[in-house]
DNA sequence: CATGAATGAGGCTTCATTCAT
DNA sequence: GATGAATGAAGCCTCATTCAT
């Protein structure tokens, strides 16, 4: 039973690493895709392992995203949930104001993303997966504890979920094109006017 | 000097057989992206002839969103602009409501589309082409009428321009999400909300 | 020793059940050549198992043609034998007859066994195995059976066994073509030219 | 028009160089199956040139089989062709005989075409074939005028053509398993054998 | 005996791009 | 200008076999 245990770890550790050496490569600026070979290279094992761990590439970036929203996601969670004593339209605020940086410093980690850090990317995606599982956490949290602090006379409990929603998407948008693009300003820029968007939004 | 126009007007047109072809072929739905020889054979020209007009297929590609953009904001900005007497803030809605129903007639359009409707692209993308002249100026258009009868207290001229910009990338990542990826709501459900957080950026 | 003959009776089964697992994995329509992984998961043993019970891939696939010519054999043969006063030559016929028979209502294992089902085919495998022998000794009872009751002027005792072959690889042949290839004519078509030249063959 | 013409005639003789190189490399004895990286370098091309003449390795085998058999037969039709005076039978026999002995001298041309030779096969194959027409044809031939001569009261003409088709199949499947499984006996000492089941099957 | 993770050669095919005609 | 044959790198994936546990 202690092989087996080791078994298991060694097979979730190689798979690690799989997933830790494709995310390095999809991440390098000024580079294609990866190519399977690639990755297997730098994770020190041969192709045919890949396929021991992944049923093909797609699936590969599919976990990808999911890792990567994820740890963006538990971030920006944990850092505004430590902050005590905060009207929840601020925390709103700090929340998106972290993505936003965490986007900042890691633009390729954009560039993959792209789009689908969403809520409904994740409804795509197979129940049973622990990474979703732990983002979505983190995102629930998070909504509960604003819906309940937060008291709105112009939406209702289910529009407010609509309406974090509509924010991350809004945020996401103004992200990636204006670390991306480059345009047509700079998120410094952008921001206080998208604070404010913010703040109308949910200051009705 | 006739001769020469009509060699140009020649040229022209063949570009615009090209890019017509390609287009069809990367809306149709359930295919991979097409290669060159299927875009030359449909456009029923050598595979050559393609790097007479395109550098690269990766130009083309550039081009075919620009002309996307630009169709649909003429059309979006086209539909508003014909509607008398409504106040700046309903007729942004109808602009934005405009462009969420194109894209959900042309589901396959807003795969392509993907993330890249905002002037964040346009900026890219060289100056001197005819169908980004186009759409820059139609948003141009709409804008300055919003921003001239719109009387803001919460917002400069140059604020304007930003919000816009903002609701644009709002709507379209709600778009993409709730239309491709039939999550987490569907575009109908979501659009009241949507346009009430519209109001609440602008009604401030 | 008691114990010694159960290990091996053990042995014996599982080398039984991976046969039979290749076997309806090689059977099943609209497949392409199993491998050995889906062969050994469908036995329900380790990947490694199988090369315990054979040396190699190709040995197991010469095992398996020669287990089906055996069932298919012995079906014939015990059809014909339990039949009371007949001619030699009807007999001939009834035999070939209930071979085509179970083609075509197993047209997939005339697929495989193409156009291996011939004594010829048998000559190259170990004589000391088991299914082997048992189809060898069902051909071989038939055949004197055969030879004992007609009565040629043409054809010697040894002719006798040739004719056999021949007329084996003939219906084979018209077998394989008329049912897989579906012509030049099917198989009903042809039967009575089939059962003719049999005749022809015989009766001189 | 002069310059088409030899752009067309080159193209003709590279789609012959890659058919030629497979031909050589399937009949190279104790090989497997050559791959199109070997097939193309023997021919001297770009592996992606095969793909220029052929649609997949696929259709490149089944136009292998159509050459290969079509030679066999043109040459067995023009060697009986130029006997004269000899009875229908005879003739017959002869043809076969052709057959067996150019098996014989191209014992790896037999494994590749297999139990492939015979009308059945070519009916599947598309009409428009220039290697498959000739092939038909000198089986029309030979056909036709064994038919005219020979005056049979078993058969009717449509089955004469019936047994052509079974004598062939006879003969292919003896002519295998003979040469290439080396048994149950030998092509030699079976083929009088062989020859006296076709006197039989036309002298009724 | 049994396992199944690991291997890595090798297979087929696609496709953007070039260049001689 | 136009053509389309030719290229060959690169891609993804399969699979028989081995071997440490």
């Amino acid at each position: 039973m202690e092989t087996m245990k080791k078994m298991e770890e060694k097979k979730e550790l190689k798979r690690k690493r799989i997933l830790e050496s494709a995310l390095e490569l999809y991440l390098t600026p000024n580079t294609v895709e990866p190519s399977v070979n690639q990755i297997t290279k730098k994770a020190g094992v041969a192709k045919g392992t890949f396929y021991l761990y992944f049923p093909d590439k797609h699936k590969l970036e599919e976990q990808l995203i999911i890792t990567l929203a994820n740890r963006l996601i538990q971030e920006a969670v944990h850092k505004v949930d430590t902050i005590e004593k905060i009207n929840p339209i601020d925390r709103v605020i700090e929340f998106t104001d972290t993505i936003i940086d965490y986007f900042y410093e890691r633009r390729p980690l954009l560039h993959f993303v792209q789009k689908k850090l969403s809520w409904g990317f994740y409804k795509q995606i197979s129940e049973n997966d622990k990474d979703f599982k732990e983002a979505k956490d983190g995102i629930d949290l998070l909504c509960n504890r604003f819906i309940d602090e937060f008291d709105s006379n112009t939406f209702s409990r289910k529009e407010l979920v609509q309406v974090i929603f509509i924010i991350i998407e809004m945020v996401n948008g103004v992200a990636y094109n204006s670390i991306i693009n480059d345009g047509p300003v700079s998120i410094d820029e952008i921001k206080p006017t998208l604070n404010k968007c913010i703040r109308g939004i949910l200051n009705q």
